[in-house]
DNA sequence: AAATGTATTGGGATCAGTTCTCAATAAGAG
DNA sequence: CTCTTATTGAGAACTGATCCCAATACATTT
């Protein structure tokens, strides 16, 4: 089940603070996008733009950085130089990622163990645990192929 | 036993490239570097100057690059906003990171059974595997007994 | 329902990390 | 020793992200 908005709200008022629109409209978003896509700040400006909401970078960059630090979306540095956002799913949708170094090619791939390993090493040091990411950096068969420079 | 500068010498001509001073420096740094610390580029130009080498960032920019993509360093995104290195250690050294989402604390840990299904990911798919790391996003107990936002 | 306090937004300026450009240098092959 | 060209150094340029601040609007209190 969904993460809703009013449990953001709710979550939000908890530590005084608030709900707005912009807020609302980047958690919907971010819940309606189709499996394995991640956005980056620019990406979710534009998609919002698509669709006839204009939210300022600065609001977006703020409420990107502050999902994470809440736990509802993962800070992925899948490509080189920006990071990326998805929805933090919970155990059966949670997965991680193998990248190619060369052409930034990326494949998801869950793993139940690793996603333990992660929620037990948090635990032991009495951390609370927000996200647990698996990443592989490797080199393609196409680009093991490739004569081109590493 | 460490990757040697010979073996990297080796390593770049193969591909028609060379090896240089710096390419040198950079790797006995590395190897020199106590257990748990990376450096961010500025950082490696600074112990480097310390050392009475000089070298541009540009340099170190491309050749910190250029060894990650030869799988000989890991690139690791812990703190915010700026990337940094250390040397990529087989097995029984090979480690992973719990890192607070608010101060940064950073804590080492090893697991084999995460770099198994990393390595076997990879396989899987045809994919030359370079690196392997787990991060785990949490907040710290201090961090969760402080009444600042967020 | 209106007033109050303050969190949040938007837009632009700014910052920091990184990449790019290009002439000078030097590694490695022949 | 010569020649080709990969590499370096220095600074300019780029870019993702943050900061600043006046205007706005959310949530609480009256």
């Amino acid at each position: 089940m969904a993460y809703s908005s009013a449990a953001l709200k709710a979550e939000l008022n908890e530590r005084g603070w608030r709900m707005t629109p912009q807020r609302e409209i980047i958690l919907e978003t971010f819940q309606n996008l189709p499996k394995g896509e991640h956005l980056s700040a620019e990406d979710l400006r534009d998609v919002l733009k698509g669709e006839g909401e204009q939210v300022s970078l600065s609001t977006i960059y703020r409420n990107l950085k502050l999902m994470a630090r809440m736990g509802i979306l993962r800070e992925l540095e899948l490509a080189e130089g920006q990071k990326r956002y998805e929805i933090n799913q919970p155990s059966p949708h949670h997965h991680h990622h193998l990248i190619c170094v060369r052409c930034n090619k990326m494949i998801e791939f869950k793993n139940d163990s690793v996603l333990k390993v992660g929620a037990r090493t948090a635990k032991k040091s009495g951390y609370h645990l927000l996200d647990c990411q698996l990443t592989i950096h490797a080199v393609c068969p196409s680009c093991q192929r490739s004569l081109l420079p590493v």
